[in-house]
DNA sequence: CGCGTGTTTGATAGCAATCAAGTTCTGTGG
DNA sequence: CCACAGAACTTGATTGCTATCAAACACGCG
């Protein structure tokens, strides 16, 4: 197994229990799967389905005409993905790594679980990812580069029960979620392991060495 | 009338038409009247209330310790806002200007009106929120400081059917909605005006004067 | 008319981007 | 199993954008 190809669901379903509705996507969801990289929708679908992860992991991007890419999240296995969008999509989302989806219409969802169960799990789901992007968009508005670095790798590290945390994701996926370039990632990332804050066997794992130290420094 | 410290319902609804559920909100909404800089909820409120602007304007800000602040997003007259939440506020909202809100109980609409006509209502809402929301992270992770003042005269801009726009916000509420300072927001305003592309008679409003060249900067 | 708040303008500093090599890792084929 | 090529990551030097510090200006209000 090549590190950070592969983020098994053994490993992350553990500590991501699932939503209040916990057999609805597996109920009904199609099992699909992707390559590294592969597009699992497109800006401009129509947006009637929704996603949820069961292994591997997933971004969202959004590209300026010039280039200039914000990836908006990250999903692990068990979180749901899809939503984020009113008639269409703003934004596409690829696998990080071959990546396996339970995929499902909603209308669908709605006839054999009924419209509420549906909203109650869709409700949820929103609530998390608002949640989430009001974190972000502290995070991108009004932190420093130490403060996003240190943020995002107490994320992945809370995210994780093990010591040793996987990074799905490469730098300059970190860049683009963080509003940073790829060098100033790594340069942040080498100043928290020189502080003996965090310490990466390889640059796709890592473990917290003073969490107190990282938390301040994320502010 | 003190400019930007009124911002009238008659004007601002007149280019916002209220949702699918016109009349959820005003059927089962207590009116409630804000002063200026005057809090509507606090960050840790139980949330099972949702608002909806009627006249003036609110902010939704999130706070650092140290102070630093993040502005989630600006409501104006026809909005609904209060749905930004799991359990709990993560934001505070407070009025930019005086300003009426209605205020309703989420299990009131539900009793009165019923579940569909309230989810749909929120759904609506909450899809409007998740889009700005994945601008905005855009705008604040890989947009220049004159890129984002130009997006948000623009978005300001095409709020309002008027030529004149009015600003109900000042400088530092720009400052911390784009992730810039004070200074910088007040530079790239100057720089647009010198440029002609916009023209300020006050501070709290302006004219577009060269749409092209605006959505140009603004990517 | 003068004070205070909010805004603009100016000078300087600093953080992160850019440009540019190196270095390590990964995968492939001999 | 080792050698090599390409990609990903790290490190270094420099630039440049935006923040910071500081002062002037404008406007609304008493």
């Amino acid at each position: 197994m090549t590190t950070g190809t592969t983020f098994a669901i053994e490993q992350a379903t553990a500590f991501r229990p699932s939503t209040e509705a916990p057999g609805l996507m597996a109920q009904f969801g199609l099992r699909m799967d992707y390559a590294r990289d592969e597009e699992i929708y497109a800006q401009e679908e129509e947006a009637d389905l929704i996603y949820q992860v069961v292994s591997g992991a997933v971004r969202t991007t959004r590209l300026m005409s010039d280039g200039r890419r914000q990836i908006g999240a990250f999903y692990y296995p068990g979180d749901v993905f899809g939503i984020e969008k009113g008639e269409e999509h703003r934004f596409s989302a690829e696998a990080l790594c071959d990546t396996v989806v339970l995929v499902a219409k909603r209308n669908a969802v709605v006839l054999a679980a009924g419209r509420e169960a549906l909203e109650r799990f869709i409700a949820t789901a929103t609530a998390r990812e608002l949640d989430r992007m009001q974190d972000h968009l502290l995070l991108l508005g009004r932190k420093t580069a130490c403060e996003k670095v240190a943020s995002f790798l107490l994320e992945v590290a809370d995210r994780t029960k093990q010591s040793l945390a996987e990074l799905p994701m490469g730098r300059q996926d970190m860049a683009d979620y963080l509003g940073l370039t790829i060098e100033t990632v790594s340069r942040m990332v080498t100043q928290l392991q020189t502080a003996a804050i965090v310490e990466f066997p390889t640059c796709r794992q890592f473990m917290v060495r003073n969490r107190a130290a990282l938390e301040r420094l994320s502010q």
